[in-house]
DNA sequence: CTTTAATATCCGTATTTCCGAATATACAGA
DNA sequence: TCTGTATATTCGGAAATACGGATATTAAAG
C-alpha cells in the first residue's frame, strides 16, 4: 500500500505528473498516445509508466502489443483526494492536452 | 506561486511531510518543539524549513531569539486540500505525536 | 520462422537531493 | 560589550533520481 510520502515522490516529477493528469478521468488510454501527448522520448514515458505502476497508482492492460494504462480504480480514498485536488492546476500550469486515440482505436 | 509539482516535491520527503502534519491544525509553533518531535539534527530541520519557506508553504515569525512557524494561511485552495488529504494518514504513518509547547511558552 | 510494431528494460552518465558537522547570525540579558 | 541561546547557512560527500540511446521482449501478421 502506497504511503502519502511515496505518493507524494511520484507526483513530484513533471512527467508522472502529466501523466496522471492525462489519465484522470480518461478509462484507459494507450502508451503511444501518452508518448504522443507529451513528446518524450518513448523509453522515458515508459521508464515513468512503471514508476507509477510499482506504485500502483496505475494499472495496464495488454490488448495484442498494445498496452492501456487506466488510473488504479482501488487507490485509497485519501490519495484519490489528492491526485484529484492536483489535476485541475497540474494541467493548466504542465499544459496538459487531451489525447484523442490517435493511434489505437 | 507554488506549482503542483513543486508541492508534491516539498511533501515528498518524510521530514518535510513530517513538518507539516506537525503544524497543520495547530497555528504557531516553535522551532525547538519541531526539533524535539522529530528527533533529527536541529540543522536538517531548519534547512527543510527553509526549503518550506522557500516554496511558501509556511510562514515564519521571529520572537525574540526564537522562531515561530506555521502553515501558509493564504495557501492556494488546492493545495491546502492536498495538505488537508495527506495529514491524516500521513500522520499514522509516520508517527507523528503533536509537541505539546515544551520550550516556549 | 521471420519480420514488424509496440512497449519495456538496461546501462552509463548527469543532475539533484539529502545529510550532519561546523560555522555564522540574530537577539536578549548581564 | 561580552556571553549564551536559538536558529540559519555553508560545505563536501554520499545516495537517489532522471535521462535517453541501445537493446530486449512480446505479440501479431505474413
Amino acid at each position: 500500500m502506497i504511503t502519502p510520502t511515496q505518493l507524494c515522490k511520484c507526483l513530484g516529477d513533471d512527467t508522472r505528473l502529466s501523466l496522471i493528469c492525462l489519465l484522470h478521468g480518461q478509462g484507459e488510454v494507450c502508451v503511444c498516445d501518452l508518448v504522443d501527448s507529451l513528446q518524450a522520448p518513448q523509453s522515458t514515458i515508459s521508464r515513468h509508466l512503471a514508476q507509477l505502476r510499482q506504485c500502483e497508482l496505475v494499472v495496464a492492460r495488454r490488448q495484442g502489443t498494445w498496452m492501456h494504462y487506466q488510473l488504479n480504480p482501488a487507490l485509497p480514498e485519501w490519495a484519490s483526494a489528492v491526485i484529484a485536488s492536483l489535476v485541475g492546476p497540474a494541467r493548466e500550469k504542465l499544459n496538459i492536452t487531451l489525447p484523442n486515440a490517435a493511434c489505437c482505436g
